[in-house]
Parts: structure tokens; sequence; C-alpha cells
DNA sequence: TTCACCTATTGACAATTATCAATTCAATCT
DNA sequence: AGATTGAATTGATAATTGTCAATAGGTGAA
């Protein structure tokens, strides 16, 4: 697995500061695989024996219990995940599956924590990374305890229009009832928030979102930096 | 600060493997203090300077957004708080305050840096530590919206049962409208849940909980070791 | 002790959210 | 094109949760 991927890989944080004889020896331990939509890859409660690194597609992370299921985040190339259950040999707490077609290397967990040990450099990475995704974490909760669906909604719109460029129009990456999921709400009431902002100027057509008027909308929202901005 | 507290920290795992010299260096650079209650030791959005190691007392973590508040966490003795933003150099996302009157010790953000470059041993246990608060909040979320507030309770009691040695009776060792803002509801319903309970074989008195029927009180929280168990 | 204060509890009611059922809509397959 | 499938939406209703107001209970200060 020396391959093209290899440059993108390369390019992560996580990994463009360590040595490169390590890094070729990470990679050369790691597989390549093709999966199609819809397939489980990793099920909550087992052992995490791999690192996982989305080339292309898309990865939902969710949890079931007791016949329930919520989405708790997406990941879009080039990152990684699973790292915290990779560092500490821990059961996945999340349940991973495929939305579209995806391209995922698996780098297995022991060749990380051997590397981990030799080179600072990627030490320092791993602290950084885990320490951002822990901040996420808390943020998403923060958003969960303090804020209504509605407010819940128009941020993660504000979000992202800034990550689609910033215009008025930007579309919706997600499937409705997967945003419900990760918003913490049913699809039904989905529907019910978007129709909710349309006095805050936000219209909505099948994946189209329009926000008419950004300063009614930003002022429903109140945006929060620590909640809200992903480099904070 | 070469004191006596010098020990409780030491055997912290955070402490435990590292240098001598370097464990010394941090201690030396740091400041101890005793704070009555309800002071606010850290407010969100303050850059990070120091990482916080609670001796005594006991330390709230909240968050405060547009008039409303929820409690994140309770710290207590002997641990640190506010790790993850010590390491990224970032504003804290949460504040704290002192629920008692609590003993402090404040090491400066930037030394922890410093050794973290030079003492391999940390860099280990503070990638195990950081590892261990995300998945803490992992299993939080999961908490929140995977299970109603009634089971959100029942589980949190077998949860404190566990702690306070497994018997039929324990006390609540927090304020109930703290608990009720940690569980992610109104005092009042939380009192409402309270009652909710007696048919699954829970009673309260004040702070002193017992449970009557243990096998009932599982059967209806269903606890999961993915959500519920520290060490996994 | 008495007062003041704060927490906890309770009841009544409102708001929010979930559930169920039916319908619309869009995409895909034959 | 027509049929099939599943998502999205809508309406009706139920369940849950929050809000407001009043009361009870406990703690500490004067």
């Amino acid at each position: 697995m020396l391959d093209s991927h290899f440059d993108d890989i390369r390019d992560l944080d996580l990994f463009n500061a360590m040595d490169q004889e390590h890094f070729e020896m990470l990679m050369r331990a790691s597989y390549v695989q093709n999966f199609p939509p819809q397939i489980e890859l990793i099920s909550e409660g087992e052992p995490s024996d791999f690192l996982h690194i989305v080339l292309s597609g898309a990865i939902d992370l969710f949890s079931s219990l007791n016949g329930r299921e919520t989405s708790l985040a997406t990941i879009r190339p080039v990152s990684t995940f699973i790292l915290a259950a990779t560092i500490k040999d821990a059961p996945y707490l999340m349940s991973a599956r495929t939305l579209e077609k995806s391209r995922v290397v698996l780098v297995p967990s022991q060749d990380i924590r051997q590397v981990f040990d030799v080179d600072h450099a990627f030490a320092r990475a791993i602290v950084t990374e885990l320490a951002q995704c822990y901040r996420g974490v808390v943020k998403n909760t923060k958003d969960l305890k303090l804020r209504t669906s509605l407010e819940r909604l128009a941020n993660y719109l504000l979000r992202h229009q800034t990550a689609a460029g910033g215009g008025p129009e930007f579309t919706l990456e997600t499937e409705k009832r997967r945003l419900a999921s990760y918003l913490g709400m049913t699809p039904e009431n989905l529907s019910r928030a978007f129709k909710g902002l349309i006095p805050f100027g936000v219209t909505v057509n099948g994946n189209l979102v329009t926000i008419t008027d950004q300063d009614d909308l930003e002022k429903f929202a109140k945006p929060n930096r620590l909640i809200d901005d992903y480099d904070v």
C-alpha cells in the first residue's frame, strides 16, 4: 500500500510531521478496501483492531441502544476515525457505516501504538488530534443541552453555510432523516423545524437551502464561537 | 510547592510514570490555592493558562449560553481538569466553580507543554488521559441521546450505587438541582422522575437513596457497559 | 427562637417533542 | 410510461418536558 493515496494521508495533521520511515512502516502494514454504501464497517463493542482513514465517500458514526439509534458524526475524506479506541486499546463506542461507496484505509492499532512510542512528532500529533476530538464532543454536548431543537437546526445551517463558502444558497449533503438524528430529533420534527425557521429567513427546497435574511437568522441562532467554531 | 500534596499528585496516572526531575520541575512552577465554596475558578472563553488539579473539595464544570446553564461534570479529588484546552493552547470550553471549600493546584500550561516535549512517559500518559476523557464525553452523549430522562436517572443511580460500594443504600453527593442539570432536565422533573422510579424499587429520602428491588431497577434501566462502565 | 433564605416538592398548565397514520414526492427499475 | 420503493411531509393526537406559582422543609444568622 504505497500508492497515490499515500500523499493524501501524509497531508493529514496526524501524519504530516512524523518520520518518513515510520510513515512508510504504517502504510506498509495497512490495508485499503472499497466498500459499497450501507455497509457496517465497525460495530460498537468490538475490539479496536484498526485505525480507519476515509479516502473517499462518507462514513456515519452512530450508536444503538434498546432498539433506538442515533447518528453521532459524519466523517468525510480525508480524515481518520476511532482514534481514541485505538490508543486505549478499548472497544469501539460507536458503530460506523458507509453512506456512499467509500475507500477506507485500515491501519493496525498495534502499529499505531508502536510508532507512537518511537516517534515524538507522531505522539504530539496524536495528542493534538485527540484534544481536538474531545473538544468537538464537548461542543456537541453544549449544543444539545443548551439549545432548543430549532436553535440547533439554525446553527447547524449557519455552520454549513460557512463550510459551503458563505453564500446564501447551499445544499445539505445529508439525508434529512440522518440530520434529524444527528440533531437529536425525529424526522417529523425536523420538517416542522424547517418551517419554524421560515420567519427567520430560511427556505428549503429538497436539499437546497436558501438563507434569505442572514441577519434575521443570525439574530435568532446566536451562534457562539465556543460551540460553533471548528478551530476554537 | 514541594510539600505533602506532592505524593497525591504523583500518584495520578497522568504523573506517575514521568521522570522525577520533570515532575519536580512542574511542581516548582505550580501554585496551590484554597478557595471557598461557589467561587468561579475558570470562565469559558478565557485562555487556558493552567492545568488544574483538585486536591480536596469538589469542582463543578458547567457552561452557560443565553441565560441558560448546564452542569457538565463534577471533578473530585484527586484529579485534573481542563487538560484538552491546556494541550491545544485554546480557550476553555467550560467554566469551573468550587462546590465546597477546595484546594487546587495550578500548573502553568506552558510548562505542561514543555515537559510533554521532552518526557515520553508523560506524553504517553497525556494521550491515555485524553482518550479516556474523550470516551467519557462520548458515553455521556449516548446517554443523553439514547435514553429518556427516567432511564438516565435510573442508570445514574446504578452507577453511583456501584461507586458507593454496591449496597442497597447510598447518599447522593450532589445537590438535586445540579443533578437535574447534569442529567439534562429541570429540578421539577427530577422530583417527578424520582417518583417515577418508585414502581421500579427506588425510594429517596433527602439525600438517602434506597434500592429496594435491585432486579427491578436493573431490568428497567438496562445498564450498558459502553455507556455506564467507567473503565471501558 | 424567630426570621430569612434557599432548596425541594407539588399542582396546574403550556410548550415542546414524539408517535402514528396517511399522503406526497422523487428516484429507480421494469 | 407505469409501477415500486423509500424518504419527506402533513395532520391528529399522545407523551414528555418545561414553566409558573404556591407550599413545605431545612439551614444558618441575628
